[in-house]
Order: C-alpha cells, then sequence, then structure tokens
DNA sequence: AATGAATGAGTCTTCATTCAT
DNA sequence: GATGAATGAAGACTCATTCAT
C-alpha cells in the first residue's frame, strides 16, 4: 500500500536525520540507521540508492521545515519593520534547534563538492523572501534594490551566518537579543539608506 | 637538519591540500597523501595524529595566506572605500583560487563537530578587520558601531558568502563586478547610514 | 539453513582451530583463517566479535571434547583404581593429540588477563572429577576428603601437568609409562593414607 | 664503562617487566618500554635482538628472585615437615606478588611454541628440590622415591599449580590458609604413605 | 655506545551493497 | 515489497626494526 511505502521511507529519513545528527555522516552506517528505523538492511537500498543520496533528502526537509515556520511566523505583519525583526528571531530559533542537521547537510554536501544543490535547495525559499523585499517597496518602507534575488540572498545568508556563528561557532560574547538587534540594524540601515 | 624536518611537515601538507582539494576529504587516503609527499606511510603520523588532524592545519595554512594577501593589497589605501572596494576584490580573487580547500575546510571541521574552530582560527582576521574599521570611524568616514569585533564578523563572513555563492554555488546570474558592486554597496550604505 | 548457518560458525572454529594451533594467535591473520575455512573476511564478525573472541569458543571445545572422550573412556569401570587409571591414560592421550589446542589457550587467555575463564569452562570437568571421587568414598576405597571439589581441581591439574610436562615441555626421561605410573602411585597414595 | 652499559640493560629489563606485567605483551610495544626506561629506541636493540628475546629475560629473571626468596625461608628447617610447610607458603606469597609476570612467562613462551624454555629455566630449581627431598629421605622423614627429579617436579607444579589458581585463576571460595593447608596434607600424604 | 627519525610491511576491522529467499 | 546473511574491497594505523649521525 502507499502509506505503507511511505511510512518506510519517512522510518528511515527520521531515523538517519536523528542519527547522523549526533553521530555525524561518517561515524554512522547504514547498518545504525535501519536499526534505529525499525527496517532491515536491504530495505535502505528501495528507498534510497546510497548513503550520500540521503543528504538532498535531509536537506530539502529542513527547507521544508524552515519555510513553514517562517510563513507560519511572519505573515500577521504588515510593515517590514515587523517582518524583519521576527524572520531573525525565526531564523535564530531554528538555527538552534536544527543546529546539527544544518552543520551535517554544509558537511555532507561539501563532501560530495554539491554546494550548488544546495542553491537549488534553497530557491523557493529566496524567492519567498524576494517577494516580502517587493512589499516593502511597494509600501515605502525600504529603497528599490538593483538586484531583487540577489539581495535576497545576501541577506538571508546573512541573517543564517550570524545565527550560526551564535550557535554553531559558539561566539556568544554577546547574548542572543544583542545579537539579532545588531543584524536587524545593519540590515535595516542598508536597505533604507539612499 | 631543522630545514629537513620541517621539510617533511610542509611536504606532506602540501600533498594533502592538494589531493584532499581535488577529490574530497573521504576520497582521499593516507596512502594517497604519502605517495605524492614522497614519504612513507608511518612519516605521516609522525606529523600529524590522525587524518582528521590535517583539517586544522590546511585551515591555519588557508588563513594564513588570506591574511597575508589582504594586508599586502590593502595597505595602499588610506580612505575606507578604497579599503572595502579593495578587500571585496580580494576576497572573490582568493575564494576563487582557493574554493576547493575553502570547501574542504568547512566540511572537514563539521565533520567533528568542532566548527569552533574555525572561529579562533579567524580571530586575527577579525581583529585586522576590527582595526581597519576604527580607521574609518575616526577618519569620519563611517558612523560609530555599537560592536566593532561583531561588525567586524558580520561584514567579513557577508563577504565571503557572496563570494562563495560565486564561486562555489555557483549562483552566476550576475557578473563578478556586479556581484562585488552590490556587495559593496550593501555594506557601505549599512555603515555610513545613521 | 539452520545447519547452513551453523555450519559457517564450525566452518571458522575448526579453521581458526587448525591454523593457530599451528602458527600461533599472533602469527594467524584473520585473512588466513577465513582464506582456509572458505567464507568471505566479514563473514567472521558475523560468528565472532573479534579475534580475541575465538580463544573462549576454543577452549570451550577442547573441554567438551575431553569431557565425551573421558566419560567414554571411564564408564566401564566400577572400582576406583581402574578409573583413576583409565583416566590417566585418556589424559596423557589427549594432550598428546591436542597439544597445541592447549597451548593456545593457555597463551590467549593469559593475553587477556582472562585466566579466570578458563577456570569457568572447567566447572563441568571438576564436578564430573567429583562425583567419582564420591563414589571411591562411597566403596571405602579412598578416605574422605576435606573438600571434595578442591581436591579434584588439585588431581586434575597434577595430571595435566604430568601430561603437559612430557608432551609439551618435552620432559622425557622417562617413558610415557613410566610417568603415568608415577602419577598414579602419587595420586592413590594420598588418597588412601590416613 | 661496563657498569653503565649493565645499567641500561637492567633498565629496559626492569622497565620490560612493569609495563609488560600490566598490560600485556601484545599491548606493550617497544617505544612504551624505551620512554619508560629512559633510553632512545635504538638503543633496546643493543641489549635485545627482538622483543621476544625479552621473555626468556624476564623468566630467568622471575626464577632467580624465586630461587633467592626460596633458599633464605627455608634454610633454617631441619624437619622436611616444617621444610615443606614453609616452602608452599613461600610459593603463595610469590604467587601473589609476581602474578602478572608469571601470567606474561606462559603466555609469552607459548607464543613461540616455545615452553620447552621454560623447562631449561627451571632445572636447577627442581634440583635444588631434589636435594631437599633427599634429605628427608636420609632423614627417614619421607619413603623412598623411584624417581627424585620426577617428583620434585610433580610437586613443584603441584603447590604453583594451586597457588596460581587461587590468586590468577580466582578460585577463591577457600582462605589461603585453608587451601595451603590441602596441599600440604596432600603432598605429605603422598610422600608418608607406604 | 647511543640516538631517534624514518621506514613500510602487515592486519584488523568496517561497511556499503547485493541477492536469494 | 521486505528481508538479512553474506560479501570483499578498502584503509587507517601500528610498530618492530634500521641506520646515518
Amino acid at each position: 500500500m502507499s502509506t505503507e511505502t511511505h511510512d518506510k521511507y519517512r522510518l528511515i529519513l527520521q531515523a538517519a536525520i536523528e542519527i547522523i545528527s549526533e553521530k555525524g555522516l561518517y561515524n554512522t552506517s547504514i547498518s545504525d540507521i535501519v536499526k534505529k528505523a525499525g527496517v532491515a538492511q536491504g530495505t535502505f537500498y528501495l528507498y534510497f540508492r546510497s548513503k550520500n543520496a540521503l543528504i538532498p533528502a535531509i536537506a530539502q526537509n529542513l527547507i521544508s521545515i524552515t519555510m513553514e515556520k517562517m510563513k507560519e511566523n511572519t505573515n500577521k505583519h504588515t510593515d517590514f519593520d515587523g517582518f524583519l525583526q521576527t524572520f531573525i528571531e525565526a531564523i535564530y530559533t531554528i538555527t538552534d534547534e536544527y543546529k546539527d542537521v544544518i552543520v551535517l547537510c554544509y558537511s555532507g554536501l561539501a563532501i560530495d563538492h554539491s554546494m550548488e544543490i544546495w542553491e537549488s535547495i534553497y530557491q523557493p525559499y529566496y524567492e519567498w523572501f524576494e517577494t516580502e523585499l517587493e512589499r516593502g517597496i511597494e509600501h515605502g518602507e525600504i529603497i528599490e534594490q538593483t538586484n531583487m534575488q540577489w539581495t535576497s540572498k545576501l541577506i538571508i545568508n546573512l541573517v543564517e551566518n550570524a545565527a550560526e556563528r551564535f550557535y554553531i561557532g559558539r561566539d556568544q560574547d554577546m547574548t542572543k537579543e544583542q545579537s539579532m538587534t545588531e543584524v536587524f540594524h545593519f540590515v535595516r540601515r542598508s536597505l533604507t539608506a539612499k
């Protein structure tokens, strides 16, 4: 049955995320994963071509979760400042919760020299942010940008970096709030200055 | 004599950088490295505790090269705008040249969950940039910042990200010059806006 | 099917006993064993956790064989003297046949500091001898002993030692028969004297 | 200087005994030994042909110590009973103190299939015991034996076994005193019965 | 005699993947 | 679709030994 089938896929993916997050990609064996998922060794290969094929699936999963949370949190704001603040807050929260998965995606994709996959998975995310930027421009809250998509990417990366530096790089000589405020002002100044 | 000794270390490190850059950390065997370095298998372990111990050494090496090039290129400028432009240009150039090494550092450190090592290696780099920022403030070219070091980190990461997206993420729907110009203005606006 | 499965275990164990007996534990590689057993390298690890895990299995096997032969040979005797003579004869025969396995068990267990495993494997053997001793006492052939089990252990070890000295230590300035006779009388005197 | 020279030999031997006793022969590297001895790697090979060449030296050393202690303790006795009691006591004490060295000798010699070396090292020990036995016979304390040397070996092995079972095999369901008493009576009965 | 850097052969063990049931 | 026993290639690492100084 298709539900049955999909169950095994999710079971394996979920187990993989949990174990790999904890132990890292190369310290995790297929055997670990199937044991946790409660399926047989061979079953893994019915759903994933290889061990490496897990990574894009995990990355995809992460972005899906991120976008879901993002839309949920930011849709109550009408002004750009409020949106930006909530956006930053959400990124910090997600980074905290999923730091291990984020790290595994970085390393997993880097290993294969397949960083460009990362970009393609991010695409809808960038587009969503671009729409929000455009709304800010229409409302006259921020200035016209030369290249909307590029600016979107820049800002998303900027905020993610700050959050990662805070949670993953353990660069915590500021509080979370101070760190977020700095990012907020940095971006805001850039978006509003003539 | 002491040169002899140091030679083996350099020989191995250089071979490691070249091969790992090309094939990735986990597709490279110690055997590959020592063969290229022209030393015996066991000699590797006289200089590195393990295969993973290579990564911090490689990262360190990368930062050293980066800072050297950076100082060399930027010291002819007296105004901040000129400095920033040269700085961005240098980052793009270095990223292009060392993209494989950069990727291997990311993935290598991520594998071990030792991203904080990255931060500690970056420390002198951050400090150098901070000094440049301060000079810009003294000259009245940019506005006072709440947290100098934090801003330094933010900007360095911002520029590196843009360059990495351009060269590693293959996000090349702009030219290199357009990309650099965007970054320049984004940063400049943020640093000069009241 | 279940025979199939058990076959691999037996195949590996048998090959291991033969090769290790001949070449010693540390001159034998897993590769040697699996080649002789006709299974794949990895298959070894499905049945034994490590190379060292072979030793207790081999020791167990040796004791099983020993007890089997022992019971077979001694059960025709009703008087203790006859039993003791046959017992000694059997030990000499087994020691001769399995001297290499005996040596490998000693050294193998000693390496791990796990000599106590040896004792636990011997337990049923000691108990069996104790029963025979008790029968001798009931029949009035030998005198009451303070500690039956302890005496059993002492005698078994005594006889084994003599046999090992004869076959392994190559201390052959007596014939096998003389050696056995000496042991017989030594033990008998001790068991019958008031 | 010859003292100098001999110093290094003793330094290495002593270090070897200590480390190998603790970690076992195959978990100890030459590197461990020379580090503890405070000499250079190459120096080891000036005094020992190979790693395995250590074992006979260690065994020899153990027997020397044993005989020394033995003579020291037993020479105050004139009757055989007193001698035997002291002998047993001494064996138990030495076994306790040197159990690790004993184990390493067993395993070390067994590995090479060179158990006969053990016998040759024991030779003077056997002879010394034989002399004591003869004295007992002259004094009419024990009966004439068919084969003096063989009986000596048997008894030494018997007592050592009991002690080893007590200290190494951890077969301690009797106290040390009970164990020793049993051995004493067992041997005494056998030596005095007609 | 003493050193210790260099060697490189040797081996255990892991693990992704296959395939007969 | 599901299983899991079997495979065997691959590789990190150890360590006894050598030798130029």
